[in-house]
DNA sequence: ATGGCTTGATAGAGACTTTCTATCAATATT
DNA sequence: AATATTGATAGAAAGTCTCTATCAAGCCAT
């Protein structure tokens, strides 16, 4: 019954029923047997298919935030068995914007050195994909804005706070300020993340905000990207204080604090608003708060 | 494996392995491989056993936990597409407390009239067993006293208010008063409710107040025995005025209030701490909802 | 239009799991 | 000490699940 309803849910990250098989390790037969047995048994349709997965029905719909909460549920039991017997132990699977990247460090060290039998598996992804993979149980928790766009069923903790800066080789113009205002970074062409990441639609709203425009010269969804071109001397780019530290400073290169407006954006530890929690996803919060006063600087 | 977790379930009612099996329809053995099952899954033992029940461990106490979400969460499910398919349709299963008992009509009677698919199934139990079914999964809700002794995960909704009366012939003595008050009704044989049930201790706790003490002449715990008792005008009782209305006075027996201290219980439904609940409770409840301002007169 | 491709349903065989009956060993009860 | 009760175990039968192979229906490209 479980593994019929964790079909449901592969059937919903997958849209596809092939892959959603190979996804829960069975043949596409199974898994369609598995999907037509829950219909049998709840006596409706819980599929739209016209020889291929179309969508959902609303029965179907239903049955697929049950399956979420049941499967979450006998998950987090076994877990938690699990926990009882040999400690903290298993994988975490966190997934964060790429932006906070740089900080989940400051997270994981801490806990592993309470729990050194947990196995961390961290993915880098939009703050979307973030509650999308929440949402669908992949993984346990997520660090993303918690404050502008809708989070859904998730808590919250929140972790620090993102102040920006400019930054850029010393020798180019505006390389030997202090302090630089969002208007006058519109005039320097930049290096960004791509549009489907918030930060680059919140640094959008904030260059709109200051009479620019947003075009930047180079996009893509890798830090580490970014951060290289930067590095050469010949491209600018806008990063969260935070990351720009983490990256480390050379004497070439200037992370100048960006004020008027000064923005500044709550970044969290997001988690599925379950209680209880997993005993490993429930130490990840208790780290996080423990961490989050520290951060705030 | 959601079927294993019903056999935990039954044996936590059951506290017997051959009974429970019986209440889950499967033989004693089947049973027991099943209980062995999810032992060997979680890599725990879940039962103490010596030649027969005798507890859980305490990580089958967590198991027992988790496995009222679990299955309580498929049942609703289950339910849920029954009534998206068949409209509200089923069996709501109820119990109240004896004293409460006759104001159930008032609740099932415009339910059936909006759901008239709907059946009944109604036990009179004490207080302690209504919540002992209500966690077991045995009952959808319950009609108890929601202030005085500790409920558990439950939520509540307020019904009406308890006020007693003495119940006695009109030619005993106090029989032609218009009020009476507690250290008066302790002086009068009366026929009260099994000291198991939470009407009689609250009675107790009164009497004992007005520096009386309980000795009742005859207990039971039936209304109808008791009502049929006072009845012969033999006999005298302190019952809710509810129930004594609805009983139905006849010249020779009246139901005179008792004041000094006025005693006030409130009664309410009691259905289990769980979102979203089943149509059927959920309908019950909004029934509930309803009905409470005029019945609080 | 038509041939090839993708997608999900169906059929049938084999493997695995479940559940039953029968029986046993251990402990209570008398 | 004899008996009854309780839960575990063994083995057979039934049922379920999952696989491979294949099919039919739509999609797409030429």
């Amino acid at each position: 019954m479980i593994d019929k309803l964790e079909f449901i849910l592969a059937l919903a990250r997958e849209k596809h029923f092939g892959r959603a098989a190979e996804a829960c390790g069975v043949t596409q037969p199974t898994l369609s047997a598995g999907v037509k047995q829950l219909e049998d048994q709840m006596g409706v349709l819980l599929v739209n298919r016209g020889s291929r997965f179309q969508s959902f029905t609303p029965e179907g719909q239903r049955v697929l935030e049950w399956a979420r909460r049941i499967v979450g549920d006998s998950r987090t039991m076994r877990e938690e068995m699990n926990s009882l017997k040999h400690g903290l132990s298993g994988r975490l699977r966190l997934a964060a914007i790429p932006t906070a990247l740089a900080m989940v460090a400051a997270l994981t060290t801490p806990y592993r050195e309470k729990h050194p039998n947990v196995q961390f598996t961290i993915y880098s992804r939009t703050s979307i994909e973030v509650l999308d993979l929440l949402d669908n149980l992949e993984i346990d928790a997520g660090i993303t804005y918690v404050e502008n766009e809708p989070l859904g069923r998730v808590s919250t903790v929140p972790l620090y706070r993102e102040h920006y800066r400019l930054l850029t080789s010393a020798d180019a113009p505006l390389g030997n300020r202090d302090t630089v205002t969002w208007s006058e970074v519109a005039q320097v062409p930049l290096c960004l993340l791509t549009p489907d990441m918030q930060n680059r639609r919140i640094i959008d709203r904030l260059l709109k905000g200051a009479g620019g425009e947003s075009r930047p010269t180079l996009e893509s969804d890798s830090m580490i990207l970014l951060y290289s071109h930067v590095r050469t001397g010949r491209w600018a780019s806008v990063m969260p204080a935070k990351i720009a530290d983490t990256l480390g400073l050379t004497d070439t290169i200037r992370a100048i604090p960006i004020t008027q407006p000064k923005a500044v954006q709550t970044i969290g530890l997001v988690v599925p608003q379950r209680e209880p929690m997993t005993p490993i996803t429930a130490a990840l919060v208790a780290e996080a708060r423990r961490l989050a006063p520290q951060l705030s600087g």
